[in-house]
DNA sequence: AACAACTATACAACTAGACAAATTATACGG
DNA sequence: CCGTATAATTTGTCTAGTTGTATAGTTGTT
């Protein structure tokens, strides 16, 4: 008899399959019960087989979903002009984006110190999440002070983009005045959204952009799935 | 993995929500399909949630309509003296009436033997709805002799108030005479205008109001939503 | 005998999609 | 202006499929 075990000649038969391009980014495996019956081996070893793959970092599983495979690392600059939708087209991906909620409420310290307001005063929140390629890359918050942009929320639901959300307000510009950035690991409602398991690494930032004038025009907090963005910085 | 369901917590993330007064009272919550959304998950995964909140009486579903934060209970003081307006506006709730229907037929039984008539005898029928900050606590129903209140109707009709009406008619103050409480399960118009399910329960009381002589001049039925009141005994 | 690899079974948790039923919003005609 | 038919929303229910976890048993090797 063979002395290596059967799980790992499934997992090498999967990552060669996956190398070859049988199965690409963002691609769903055939389930478990089926690669149990094709393998003609009960669904425990394929589970200790995926189990390897998903440790290496190649696949990652939903439960009631299935197994995916996993995206290639984004890269995704940060400098003093940061773009969403440049960033990831420049990497040769299909950006994307997906409104999770708008909002508005009252600045807690933190947002009224970066957007020079006092705490209580009316914000504006966009909670989103960013797909490069069809696949959660980001989930992020901008907020911005209510006094300065009125209508800021249904801009943003018109045009989904917060650069020309800011146009339509009569913000032609805006640049990048500090970054800020901390690893984290995910809380349980950003890991579902970034398909990440629960406590898994996040790169968290925080940011504030302002106008030509240096006024202040959006406080964002964006956390990055660590496994599939590295983020390159360039002008610092 | 983590080994909370997350629909765990997604009802924790609802109930603190409402508990912060993000949701108030009566108030309507996001769609199921935008809870879904928002937290990254299957649109059954949030209805286990609501089930949960729903099982502690937080909230309340109406099919077709939304998921609306249910009342906290109201308090309804039950003794010697009941004023309906006076018991809601004592516990910071702005009160309210709904006429459902206003009626004159023949008396029952029951009838005829509080208000010390004969069976047959011509009484005034008012059916209507009580409110609670615009939310239905009760259905009710008071019968007024003819012979002692021949115009009870249309003061009725100009007062929307049972005791201005009975001033109206001469009649300055009254006491309750007796009350009886019992446990029932809600029929279908009932729950319709409570708003709770059908055959859910309802505390229903019957009770005699007297003139100062002693003399009946109102038999009441009402139905109380279980989940939206308790009835507090003050004088017995 | 001890251990690791694998099998077998069952259930819980979550996803996916479809359709029904109730309600609300909208357009239309008198 | 009002009622009515129509469409769009929204919750309720059902069926089916998929991964996660737990328990127990079998087999081959050392």
């Amino acid at each position: 008899m063979s002395r290596t075990p059967i799980w790992k000649t499934i997992a090498a038969s999967l990552t060669s399959d996956i190398a070859e391009g049988r199965y690409r980014n963002g691609d769903r495996l055939p389930t478990e019960a089926q690669l149990s019956a094709t393998h003609g081996v009960n669904r425990h070893t394929v589970r200790r087989a995926l189990a390897e793959l998903s440790e290496q970092g190649l696949v990652h599983a939903r439960r009631g979903a299935g197994v995916f495979v996993a995206a290639r690392p984004t890269e995704y600059p940060i400098g003093r002009r940061v773009r969403y939708h440049q960033n990831i087209s420049a990497g040769g991906k299909i950006p994307g984006k997906q409104i999770l909620a708008l909002t508005t409420r009252a600045a807690d310290a933190q947002e009224a110190d970066a957007l020079r307001l006092s705490v209580g005063d009316p914000v504006q929140v966009y909670d989103g999440l960013s797909l490069a390629d069809g696949l959660p890359i980001a989930v992020f918050q901008s907020v911005f002070p209510t006094s300065r942009l009125p209508n800021m929320l249904s801009a943003l639901e018109d045009t989904q983009s917060v650069t020309r959300a800011l146009q339509k307000l009569g913000i032609k510009d805006y640049t990048r005045k500090w970054t800020r950035l901390t690893a984290r690991r995910a809380s349980a409602t950003q890991a579902l959204h970034l398909r990440v398991p629960e406590g898994a690494p996040v790169m968290q930032s925080l940011g504030v952009n302002v106008d030509p004038h240096g006024h202040p025009v959006e406080f964002g907090r964006t956390w990055f799935a660590g496994d599939h963005v590295t983020l390159t910085l360039s002008e610092p």
